[in-house]
DNA sequence: CTGATAACATAAGCTCAGCTTATCCCATGT
DNA sequence: ACATGGGATAAGCTGAGCTTATGTTATCAG
């Protein structure tokens, strides 16, 4: 229904709405940067187009005729409101707020903490971060970037390796002390484990692969608790209540702040790890880029 | 202040809401009567200008931004309010309504005893009647067509005879009466005589040009009433208060009602008159053509 | 009264914006 | 693996929209 062949070039529309506030051709062509006679034309064509007088030609001058004043109200409203509106747009760049998804662990332990440092170096920029405890579903969410652990291959998507997966065991300084410390693997299962539950999609190390890597055999603690929050396995160890374990830089901070010790001479690493992930389809706006570097460092 | 400069071509707008609301660059094309190369390059041109990406391309079409969001309802009202405007304008033609200068005694007598004719025969012209008991200064005034008495020239301005002016002395039947009638000139002196002053700057015959345009001489009458408007005279005449000159054709209709008697015998003509009067600078639109033809008939 | 001035109208010529056709690329569906 | 749809891009053409030049008219000033 809404189609153009019942409008005329809206050019000549503004050339109208100038000459019909300043009521002369010519000051409305050097209010345009254009010229009499060019303005003269178009609102020529206007008239013809329309089939009705816009303006009396007077002395020195034009005046509006009644159809002119009509067209001049609407005129220039429109006008008015599509610059307030094209500025407004101008003036938001999109790029000015970025969305990020990442799982809960990442987004506690890592990203959180270090948010700050990103908001006083870039200022303008504004970050949402999209979280989730399951496997995050790149497919429907529209961030600008994600921080994913896992392999790093996600069709239709770039993927670019930001912390491999590192894990070693953790606990409390007053367990450490309680159990007289833990010379060997066979020590660990003395105290109890703590678990978290991977029957949620994510492909985490477990006790059992640590035990592999380590040239070991795991077998079943006595005491295991189980957790489906890594979040609240890693409470869990700084209250004392066990063993669990620690996925660097996640618990890094606690490491260095003495809150837990890190059993580092168990520490293994897979070929998993934190990928940064953003879409083929788009290329990375500034501010996205400035993000990802922000990562890097 | 207000200027194109800081405004996109604004056919780009119309292409804009056309894709937007379609959601697709190829039925907008179709919409437009053009092709998709031409509305992608020109959907690229407005997000180049105002450097902010309108759409986002996905698998076999577009989908808005919030950019995009806001830009589309803005266009969509504009564009909405233009087109009414637009198409009100079209259909309320400049020319339904002219405006006729007179003068009052044109405009009382003959004008407006005629008028309903007019309107019959055109229903769809509407005439606005502008009348001054003084000269008509037509600089001044905007009208599309004057009725004027005087020698026809007018700067700037085409006359044509409408009119000439025939004049002779009308009396009430009572009083032709009274007097036993008036058989000669000398007979007109014994009744009082209506005279119109003519210092109002109209050249209209008098008295003493009639009197002279009958091969005699004008002597005062010991009776003569002056009146400022010809309407007053003409209604002293109808009531028997004396003689007045008679305008032919104004008094037409009071003659031939019997209301009043032409002393025909005594009609002189000059070579002023009643002449339809309209601007060079204009062409008569259709409705003044047909106003002017109506006057002629 | 004459000449100057301002401002709109018109004519003719030039040029590049806006269109076209052709082709490429990608995602999806069968 | 192939077909399809739809946006992106390149290259070429053309006429809309501009320019310069000139004409016309009304008014003003000397």
């Amino acid at each position: 229904m809404l189609s153009d062949s019942d409008l005329p070039p809206l050019q000549l529309l503004v050339v109208f709405e100038s000459a019909a506030r300043l009521l002369s051709f010519t000051a409305a062509a050097r209010e345009l940067g254009t010229t009499q006679p060019a303005v003269s034309q178009q609102i020529q064509a206007l008239e013809a187009s329309l089939g009705v007088a816009l303006f009396e030609r007077v002395y020195r001058g034009v005046v509006l005729t009644d159809a002119g004043h009509i067209l001049l109200k609407t005129t220039q409203s429109s006008l008015r409101d599509l610059r307030e509106v094209l500025q407004k747009i101008k003036q938001k760049p999109k790029s000015q707020r970025i969305s990020v998804a990442t799982d809960f662990a990442f987004a506690a332990f890592w990203l959180m903490p270090r948010l700050p440092e990103f908001r006083r170096l870039h200022k303008d920029i504004d970050i949402r971060i999209h979280t989730s405890q399951s496997e995050v579903d790149l497919a429907s969410l529209e961030a600008d970037v994600a921080v994913l652990f896992g392999e790093g291959q996600y069709q239709g998507y770039v993927a670019e390796k930001l912390l491999p997966e590192v894990v070693y065991p953790v606990c409390s300084p007053k367990l450490y002390a309680e159990f007289g410390g833990f010379p060997g693997l066979a020590d660990l299962i003395k105290a109890p484990l703590l678990k978290l539950n991977a029957d949620m999609g994510q492909k985490w190390m477990d006790w059992d692969l640590l035990f592999q890597l380590n040239g070991s055999q795991w077998t079943p603690s006595e005491s295991v608790m189980e957790f489906d929050n890594y979040t609240l396995l890693a409470q869990a160890a700084i209250s004392g209540q066990g063993i669990g374990l620690g996925w660097s830089p996640l618990l890094d901070d606690f490491i260095q702040s003495g809150v837990l010790i890190a059993l580092s001479e168990f520490a293994v690493q897979s070929d998993h790890g934190y990928h940064i992930v953003v879409s083929k389809k788009r290329a990375p706006t500034a501010s996205v880029s400035a993000f990802i570097d922000w990562l890097k460092s």
